[in-house]
DNA sequence: TTGTAGGCGTTATCAT
DNA sequence: ATGATAACGCCTACAA
C-alpha cells in the first residue's frame, strides 16, 4: 500500500529521472509517444506507471492555453430546473459528446443577475475553452459577455436579442424548429375538425415561447381568431392560464399548449371543469418530455423534439470552433451557423 | 468598442508596468492589497480596470496548488437523472452552497464501469481541491479512488461497501434517516389500523432502498410477515412491483412504496385492478419529490427529506475539510462525521 | 531521435 | 511598504 507521499504528486522531472531520460523525451511519450524508440516509450510508459504520475493541468494549461474544458451555463432562477427534464436531457446529451471529446464539463448555474459578473470573470479567467448556454431570455447579457471576451460559445435556443441592433451577428446556437413544430400541431388539430383553438403559451420573454406562439398564429391565420394565454412552463401556470381561456370563451373545443408540463396542468383544468379529453377538447403539447407526456392521463399528443440530440449537436458545433475550426480565430469570426432541428407530432390518446 | 487584443489577455506584468510599480505589488493589490499604501492601490485598481485585466487562473493554480473547483460525480448510469428530480435538487443545493464559497463546480457523469479510469485521472490531475459523490451502488469503486489518490470527498448517502472489510474508515457523507423515515411511514400505516402492509423497494443495491427497507422491516417485525418487492425507483418498476405484489397477496390494505416516482407506478396499477386509494388500499411515498407528490391524483402522503439541504450540507462538510479544516492534512484524515438528516412525514390524501 | 533551455503568469521569499 | 527573483510543472523550439 505505497500511498504516493501524499500532498505531493509526481512530476514529469521524476518519471524522467526514473526512466533514465530527459524530461522531453518523457514528455513525448506522455503526449502520445511520436519520434521516440519504442524502447524509451517503454521505460518512460512503466516509470509513469510505477510513480503513478498524472500529468498536472495547470502546468499543461498555463503553456499550451487550453483547459479541456467547457463550461455549460444554464441561465434559469427559477425552480424549472428542478421539474422540467428538458435540462437534464440537454446537459445529458452535451456531457456525452463532451466525454467523447475527452473535455471536461463546467457547470455554471445563474441565480440572479448578479451573478453575471462571476460569470464573465470565470469566462476570462481562462478556465475553460468556450461556453455552451441555455435558456436565455430577452436582453439576457450573456451574449454580449462572450462576444467582449472573445470566448467562442454555441447558445441552446436562439438567442433573443431586443431586434434591431445588429447584435446577433455570427451567433452560433442550436434550435428545435419551434415555429415548424407549432404550425404542425395546430394544423393537425384543424385537420382533426376542431375549430375553436386556444393556446397556451409560455414565457414571452423566451424565444421558444414566442416562436411557438408564431407557429401558432401561421396555423390559425385563416381559420380564425387568435386565443392564447401565456404561462410560464410549469403545470401551475398552465393550469392558471387553461383557467383563464376558458373563462374567456367556454367553447374552445383544442388546445394546443407551448410545452408537456403546461399541458398536465390544463389537463387538470380540463377534467375538473367536467370536459373530457379528447372528447370535448383535444390536446396537444410540446417536448414529448420523459415521464410526462407518456404517463399523463390520457397520453399526451405532443410535438417531439430530440433534446438529447440538440445538446449533443451543440458541444460537437462547440468542438469543430475549438479544434478543427475554420482557422483557430479567437472569435469563432466564421459564418453565422444556426442549425434548426427538425420536430415530430408524436400521436397519442389526448388529440 | 476597444476589444482586448484577441487571443492574448493582459498579464500581470503588464498591469503593473501601466501603475508603475512592480509585479509583487500589483499581485498584492489583486489578492486584496493588504499592506499597500491607499495610493498605489488606486494606481493598480485603475490599471486593472483599464486593461480589463483577470489573473490567469492556470498560472494561480500552479503556485497555490488550489483550484477553487470541486468534482461533483454523479455515478448513475441509468436514465434516472433524467426523471428523477432527486439530482436537480441535489445538485441545486450543493451549487448554492459552491457559489456562496465562490468554487466552482464541475460536474462529471459516469456513463459506464469504464469512465472510472477518466474520472481518477481527472481526480489526480489537479482540477479540483474535492469531491462531492452521490448515487453510489454497492462496491463502487469511487470511494476506493478517492481514497487512494488522497482526494477530500464527501458522498452523498451512505457509500455501500461490502460490510466486513475495514474500508469504511474515516469517510465523510450526508445521509437522510432512511431507515427512521420508513420506519415512522409504516407505522402510521399501522396506526391507520392496515393490517397487510407491502413494501415497494427501490434496487437494493444502494444503502438508500436498503436502509428503507430495514426500517419497514423495523415497524413490521411484530405487526406481521413482511411482503415486497424490489423496484428501481422508476414508475415503470414501481407498477411492475405492485402488480407482483397484488399477485402474490390481493389483501394487501397498504403500500410503502420506496420514493415517490415508485408510488405514482403502483397508483396506476392499484387503480387499473380496480382499487380505491386510500380506500382500499392506503400508499405512502417517499422524498416528497417536487411536483410529483403533489400532484398525483390523490396527493402521495410521503416521507419528506429536504434534498436541496442535503446538497447544501454536503458542499459545506467538504469546504470545511478544504478550508478551515482540523489541520490541512491532504486525506482530511480527521474524524469520520457523517450527518444525518431528519425525514418527515407529510400527511396528503393517498393515506 | 534525444537533450538543453527558455518561458507560460502567478505567488511567495527574501532583501531592501 | 516595495521590489527583485526564484519556484510551480509542463511544452517546445532549437541544438546536438
Amino acid at each position: 500500500m505505497t500511498e504516493p507521499s501524499p500532498g505531493s504528486r509526481p512530476t514529469l522531472e521524476a518519471v524522467a529521472e526514473h526512466a533514465g531520460v530527459s524530461r522531453a523525451t518523457a514528455s513525448r511519450v506522455v503526449n502520445g509517444g511520436d519520434g521516440v524508440r519504442a524502447h524509451l516509450v517503454d521505460r518512460v510508459r512503466t516509470a509513469i506507471r510505477e510513480l503513478g504520475y498524472v500529468p498536472n493541468h495547470a502546468a499543461r494549461t498555463l503553456v499550451t492555453r487550453r483547459t479541456g474544458a467547457v463550461a455549460v451555463i444554464i441561465a434559469e432562477p427559477e425552480i424549472r430546473i428542478f421539474s422540467d427534464p428538458f435540462f437534464s436531457r440537454q446537459v445529458r446529451g452535451i456531457a456525452k459528446e463532451l466525454t467523447a471529446h475527452d473535455t471536461q464539463l463546467v457547470l455554471l448555474l445563474v441565480e440572479d443577475r448578479g451573478d453575471y459578473d462571476r460569470i464573465e470573470r470565470y469566462l476570462a479567467g481562462g478556465h475553460v475553452d468556450g461556453a455552451l448556454a441555455f435558456s436565455l431570455h430577452t436582453d439576457d447579457p450573456l451574449p454580449a459577455i462572450t462576444r467582449r471576451i472573445g470566448m467562442p460559445t454555441v447558445f441552446g435556443g436562439r438567442p433573443g436579442w431586443t431586434t434591431g441592433t445588429g447584435e446577433g451577428e455570427g451567433v452560433a446556437y442550436v434550435d428545435a424548429d419551434n415555429r415548424g413544430g407549432a404550425r404542425e400541431a395546430v394544423r393537425y388539430l384543424l385537420a382533426q375538425g376542431r375549430r375553436r383553438i386556444a393556446h397556451i403559451a409560455g414565457p414571452l420573454d423566451q424565444t421558444s415561447a414566442a416562436d411557438r406562439l408564431s407557429g401558432y398564429r401561421d396555423a390559425l391565420a385563416a381559420a380564425g381568431p387568435e386565443l392564447f394565454a401565456e404561462g410560464d412552463f410549469t403545470p401551475a401556470g398552465g393550469a392558471r392560464a387553461m383557467a383563464e381561456l376558458l373563462d374567456r370563451d367556454a367553447g374552445i373545443d383544442a388546445v394546443f399548449a407551448g410545452n408537456d408540463l403546461m399541458a398536465t396542468g390544463a389537463l387538470r383544468v380540463l377534467r375538473e371543469s367536467g370536459r373530457t379529453v379528447p372528447g370535448d377538447v383535444a390536446l396537444v403539447g410540446f417536448d414529448d418530455a420523459e415521464p410526462v407526456a407518456e404517463s399523463a392521463d390520457p397520453p399526451l399528443t405532443t410535438v417531439r423534439q430530440d433534446i438529447e440530440g440538440m445538446g449533443r449537436l451543440m458541444a460537437r458545433l462547440l468542438m469543430g470552433r475549438l479544434n478543427g475550426g475554420p482557422d483557430g480565430a479567437p472569435h469563432g469570426r466564421t459564418t453565422p451557423d444556426p442549425v434548426i432541428t427538425a420536430t415530430a407530432l408524436v400521436r397519442r390518446a389526448s388529440a
